[in-house]
DNA sequence: AAAAGCCCCTGGATGC
DNA sequence: TGCATCCAGGGGCTTT
């Protein structure tokens, strides 16, 4: 579900909420990803600084320490004011002073790890490896082009690896090689200046729009005070196997990369 | 170092 | 209605 804007979005719902809160108490249901990797007593009694956002993680610092939390597939966040009984997907609550921060994650794909700092292996071995943050001043075309100038593989899958840039989901890989028209299975060290500084253009864009838009919901996104998102940034090729382009009414093609699926059009994107 | 596969898990949609 | 199959917006880990 959650890519960077639903992150984003999820993130300025309850940040300004949670800031300051003191903990008070953690309950942890059905192991997420990992264990927790603290024994929730050791939180217990420390505030919540302020919540930062890494690529399609979110940071909550405490005084000691900070929690690495990610959505995975199908995790969201909601932010209670009130007491709340815990639903049988609902596998992390951190009560706080100001009110109740919930996990839900079905498919429990999503994470929540204790690490004792930003420098720590534990956050390291998550955050290590990142690439560039789209929304932010260091995300420059000659960086990007950089980077894509390295890599053997698909833009597709360089895209998605997050290891160039982040947050950048397979929905909006999709969309954005079809807006900066680079096939999907273009070879991302053979992709000209030019078209990089497109695709740079697009990403930027249309990261920048799904957040202002209160993220994308093809599905079932909503923000931690409940309110869904629409999806008023409609795909152009995203889910529409067979359906006439809507720039030139060519049918949109459905392939494969790394087991996932990758929506195009072959008329519109032949860099 | 980088790339390619493999998995983790549940629920919803589709097909018989 | 019931059951099997397929698919899903992620990404760390293991193997090449």
């Amino acid at each position: 579900m959650p890519e960077l804007p639903e992150v984003e979005v999820t993130r300025l719902s309850f940040a300004n909420n949670i800031a300051g809160a003191v903990v008070e108490s953690v309950r942890v249901g059905k192991t997420l990803r990992w264990p927790l990797g603290v024994a929730p007593m050791h939180l217990v009694g420390q505030h919540v600084a302020a919540v930062r956002r890494r690529g399609k993680y979110l940071l909550l610092d405490l005084d000691q320490g900070l929690l690495l939390i990610h959505l995975g597939m199908s995790g969201s966040l909601s932010f209670f004011r009130q007491n709340s009984t815990p639903g049988p997907h609902d596998h992390f609550d951190l009560q706080t002073s100001s009110g109740l921060l919930r996990l839900n994650d079905p498919r429990r794909f999503g994470a929540v790890v204790y690490a004792p700092s930003e420098d720590s292996s534990q956050a390291q071995k998550l955050l290590g490896k990142l690439g560039l943050e789209p929304l932010s001043s260091e995300f420059a075309v000659d960086l990007f082009y950089a980077g894509l100038k390295r890599r053997s593989s698909t833009i597709k899958q360089v895209l998605l690896g997050g290891q160039v840039v982040v947050g950048v989901g397979n929905i909006y890989a999709c969309e954005t090689l079809f807006l900066a028209g680079i096939r999907p299975t273009r070879v991302a060290s053979r992709i000209t200046k030019q078209q990089a500084g497109r695709l740079h253009a697009a990403i930027r864009d249309v990261l920048t729009r799904a957040v202002q838009k209160g993220g994308s919901t093809l599905r079932d996104f909503s923000n931690a005070k409940g309110e869904s998102g629409y999806f008023q940034l409609e795909a152009m090729v995203y889910g529409r196997e067979g359906l006439a382009c809507k720039v030139c009414d060519h049918p949109v093609r459905l392939l494969r990369q790394g087991q996932r699926s990758t929506y195009w059009c072959a008329h519109c994107q032949k860099a």
